[in-house]
Parts: C-alpha cells; structure tokens; sequence
RNA sequence: GGUCCGUUCAUCUAAGGGUUAGGAUUCAAGAUUUUCAUUCUUGCCAUAGGGGUUCGAAUCCCCUACGGACUGCCA
C-alpha cells in the first residue's frame, strides 16, 4: 500500500468526439500524474460494439495532442501493460466473469434485452422502476431461480447469457472518495449489474476493474456520474481479493450549462455560440458539424488554463497558468464539490490574457494563415508593425483582421452613423485641402504628418475634431482604430491620399 | 419513485469557529485616448431558508427547499 508508484488512467469510450468534462477529467489525470511523479496512460473503453463511431479514438488522440496532455503509455505511445484498447484485449475478460461465478459472487442470467424491456415498461406502467436485484432475481430467469441442471442444459445448447454480479443482502459499503470523503451505500438500494454480455464482451464495471488492476492504477479520477458505481466496483475489488491494491477514488463535479438546468451538452454551444468540444467535429452519419475551441482561435495554453479553474483552484489569487506550473502546484484537495457553469465570456479573457502576452512577432505567425487566405501578400515587417498597433484590442487572433482589415485593403463602405454625424458640408473642401497637404510631407511618418498637419490646422484655424474625425472616416471608414497618424504612415502616402480622395467621391 | 452528491455575488471561486466575507469575469460610472478599443480608478452584487451546538457559525449537527448524477446486455 505504501511506496506505491502513482499511476493513472483516462479511459474515454470512442463513441463520439471529446467533451470539454472529457478533456478535464483528462488534465486532472495529466497533473495529477505529473504532480506526483507517475504515469498518465490512456485506455480505449471501446466495449460497446454498437456505439462504435469511427474516427472518435483519433479524435480524442489529437485533442490530447492539441492540448498538450501526451499519454506516457497508451495505444500508439507504448507503455507495458498494454494493449490499451478493451475490444484487443477482449479474451482476458471472460477468465474474470468465470472466477466471479465459481466464487458464487456472480450468476448466468438467460432473460433475453425483450424480456427486460418488457419488464420495464410494465413496471413503468403500473408507476414503479424495474431493477434486476435481490429484491427481484429469484422470479427471474437466472442460475439462482433455475435448478443446476437446468441451467447446464440451457449453457450447453448454446442459449445466450450474460453475467451478472450477485450484489450481497444488506450490507454498508463506505468508499474514501478522495474529493467527497467518506460515501456509503446500503447493497439493499442497489441492483445486479451485467458484468458480462452475451455477445462475449465484458461491460465497463467488469473491464473497468480488471484493467485497472491489471495495470496498476492507483488513482481512478472520473466524472462525478460515475459515483453511483463505487460500491459496485469497491465490492468487485474484494470478490477478486484485489483489495489490497484498490486505486483509491476521485470523483469530479460536473461542467453545467451556462445557464438553465442540467450538465452541459453537445446542443448547448451550439446554441449559445461556444465550442463544447477542443476540436472541431463532423458527425460521421448526419454530416454535421460542430466547432471547436482550437478552430474558434483559442490558444490551447488558455484553453487548457481556463478548463483547469473549472472546479479546481491553487487557493491563491493568480489565475493565469502554464501546464507547466500547474503540473507542480495540483492538488486533489483543491477540488471543488459543486458542479460549476462554464461562461463563455471567461473563456474569451483567458484567451485575452494569452494573446497580450504574446509579441507582434508570434503572433503575426499565427495570422499568416489568415492573409493567405485572403490572397494578400504583405511584408512580414508591416504585418509586425501593424499587429504592434491593434493588439490590445484584440481577444483572438481572428480579431487582427476584424480590427485592422483597413491596413490591408481600403473600406468598401464608411459607418454611416460616423457619416452623419462628422460629415458635414465644408467637409469635402477640407478633405481634398488635408489631401494636398500629406503631398508634401516628408518624411513620411507619423510624427512628421502630425506636424505638419498640425501647422495647417493652427494656419487655417480649423477646429481639430472636425477634421480629424471625417479624415479617419476616409481612411477606416468608421470612428474606431489606432493612433491617426500611426495610421497614416502605415498606409503609405500615396494610399493615404487616394482614400482620402476615394472617400470624397463616395460618400453622399 | 429510490439511492447518492451538492448549495458563498449574475458567473468561476477564497475564507476548513473569530476578516468591514477576499479575488477574478461580467455589468455600471469616472479618468485617459481630439475617435473606438485598450488601460487605470471607483462602484454594484453573495453565505438558499429554518432550527440547534457555541462567548462566537459561511464554516459543526438536524430539518426543509432547490439543483445534479445514477437507476441499460451504454460508458
């Protein structure tokens, strides 16, 4: 029990894309790992032949890249203990179930999926819950209620069976969960789960158990829905006689919608206009697709910051991590209880602080893409420059363009609130007369331009909004946007002067 | 319905018997910016309700209310 190498596993099912609770069930698992030094291994729960998507487990293997949380063992990243995909390791399992029947904590179980949903909809009916348990077993088709020959003779004609965990009568099973504290159940309240199906496949509590043991977990950190199953699976470790090396629990808070009821779901970022998953998706059956945090422009650092104060927190005031430092600071204890809301607009601060950090430089490598895209071809050293001007007001990398679409191609049309209010008859006069003025400026930048400009003004006596104001129009085609004269001298003369004059003709 | 978990500003959270209940996001106001945004300053806003225990309770106990998860040959 003691001197126990730390390792943890997370074992999503490829039965659709990553969740963002799926990702930081992942990340808890990752820091935990690198915290204490041990190792973080991925697991396929793939079980479940009729929910098999394809292209899921390479989806959850890229947003794990993505997000930095590189499996130490895993399928594709090696590891001893393998393999890590439940259908490969398909034949280990049935040697289990059957240990668990000649014990006696587990019995066959002939009543066909009809029999069942019958069962359950005619309980349903008369306003109860059917459950296969203690209270029900006996008047049920099973090696508890038939006689043993009986059951011999259904085996050896081949009729199909599951397995099904005998759940003992009455008893208190208390679980440490290492986030809740003590939790105990009363084996009366709960119901004899399959354990093995009749298509030869093991379901989750059976591989769940047997894997974990077999691979030497000893931290099982999940979602909390997962907290209804301890006692099973606490019950399972000591019908095998595994007690000894238990993994001990961890059982995390849910990720709830922003608003309303519920946890949060695949539907909901589509409505609210967030990603719920790390990376973009598309169904496979249907076509459909939904957005992820990595193509709306998050960076995956402030992704990964912004899931990891979801439910956890270091107890001091800072906020912005790296993985890095959050791999030596994490801790189980600073978990919260409570499921916590996801807000979007956190979400966008985070990458906020990200992109502030980041230099002109960096990130006009992340907005090449964006100018190949639209065709514009600009030296890397006014991309630089230009970045340098609109940076800090920019959340995502995509707002480089929305903020300063203007500095790579003239407005198509000017605000026309701007237009009505600083566009006024002698406008146009003053326009073409500033126009002139940029002509003879030399050198061309903004400190020059805004001499000179200055002069004219205090010559002509013009009040200097109202002329200001119109000849950001001409050259923005709104009221918003850097420095004026940093502007200009961006722009180059000639373009300057040619929107001016362009904006003289177009507008009224 | 049953079992289990949870409940501090609108949101994420701090405070593990003694603080004017702190920070962050959002929002609002002011300053700066001859524009807009940024930035800065300030402000608004919370212990679900009721009982205990205690000199003293957000913190411990009980009840109620509300929320959530689970209740599949899904995971």
């Amino acid at each position: 029990m003691t001197e126990r190498r730390i390792r943890v596993r997370f074992a999503p099912s490829p039965t659709g894309p990553l969740h963002m609770g799926g990702v930081r069930t992942a990340l808890f698992n990752y820091l935990f790992a690198r915290k204490n030094g041990g190792d973080f291994l991925l697991r396929i729960e793939d079980t479940d032949q009729t929910r098999y998507v394809p292209g899921a487990e390479e989806y959850i293997v890229e947003s794990l890249k993505w997000c930095g949380l590189v499996p130490d063992e895993g399928p594709g990243f090696g590891g001893s203990y393998g393999p890590y995909r439940q259908s490969e390791r398909k034949e280990m399992y049935a040697q289990y179930a059957q240990q668990l029947i000649d014990s006696g904590w587990a019995y066959y179980a002939f009543d066909t999926p009809e029999d069942l949903d019958r069962l359950r909809s005619e309980a349903e009916t008369a306003g109860q819950v059917f459950s296969y348990s203690q209270h029900t077993r006996r008047s049920l088709c099973n090696s508890l209620s038939l006689s043993p020959e009986e059951v011999t003779e259904r085996i050896e004609s081949g009729a199909s069976y599951a397995i099904r965990f005998k759940m003992p009568e009455e008893l208190d099973v208390t679980g440490d969960d290492l986030i809740r504290g003590s939790v105990t159940f009363n084996t009366r309240e709960l119901d004899d789960k399959v354990l093995f199906k009749s298509d030869g496949m093991p379901t989750y509590h059976l591989a769940n158990v047997v894997d974990d043991h077999l691979m030497e977990i000893s931290h099982v950190i999940r979602g909390e829905e997962w907290l209804p199953s301890m006692p099973l699976h606490i019950l399972l470790y000591r019908a095998f006689g595994w007690e000894e090396t238990r993994p001990q629990f961890a059982h995390l808070p849910l990720i709830l919608k922003p608003q309303g009821k519920g946890k949060l779901s695949k539907r909901d970022g589509d409505k609210l206009g967030f990603p719920v998953f790390p990376l973009l998706w598309k169904d496979p059956e249907t076509g459909d697709i939904s957005r992820g945090y990595r193509e709306d422009g998050y960076f995956s650092e402030a992704f990964i910051n912004l899931i990891a104060l979801l439910g956890w927190n270091p107890g001091t005031e800072q906020e912005i991590f790296s993985i890095k430092e959050l791999s030596e600071i994490f801790s189980l204890d600073r978990v919260v209880k409570s499921g916590s809301r996801f807000d979007p607009e956190k979400a966008k601060w985070f990458n906020r602080s990200y992109l502030q950090q980041k230099t002109a430089s960096e990130l006009a490598e992340y907005f090449q893409p964006v100018l190949d895209s639209k065709g514009l071809t600009v030296a890397r050293e006014q991309v630089v420059a230009i970045i340098d001007e609109i940076k800090d007001r920019c959340d995502f990398v995509a707002d480089i363009w929305t903020n300063g679409y203007y500095f790579f191609e003239a407005p198509a049309s000017y605000d026309e609130k701007t237009v009505a209010k600083r566009w006024k008859p002698e406008t146009p006069a003053e326009m073409e007369a500033i126009a002139g003025v940029f002509e003879s400026v030399e050198p061309w930048d903004a400190t020059s331009i805004k001499e000179q400009f200055s002069t004219f003004m205090n010559e002509k006596g013009w009040n200097f909004g109202g002329v200001m104001n119109p000849l950001r129009l001409c050259l923005v085609g709104g009221n918003m946007g850097p420095d004026l004269f940093r502007i200009c001298e961006l722009l180059g003369k000639e373009e300057a002067i040619h929107r001016i004059r362009m904006a003289i003709e177009k507008i009224k």
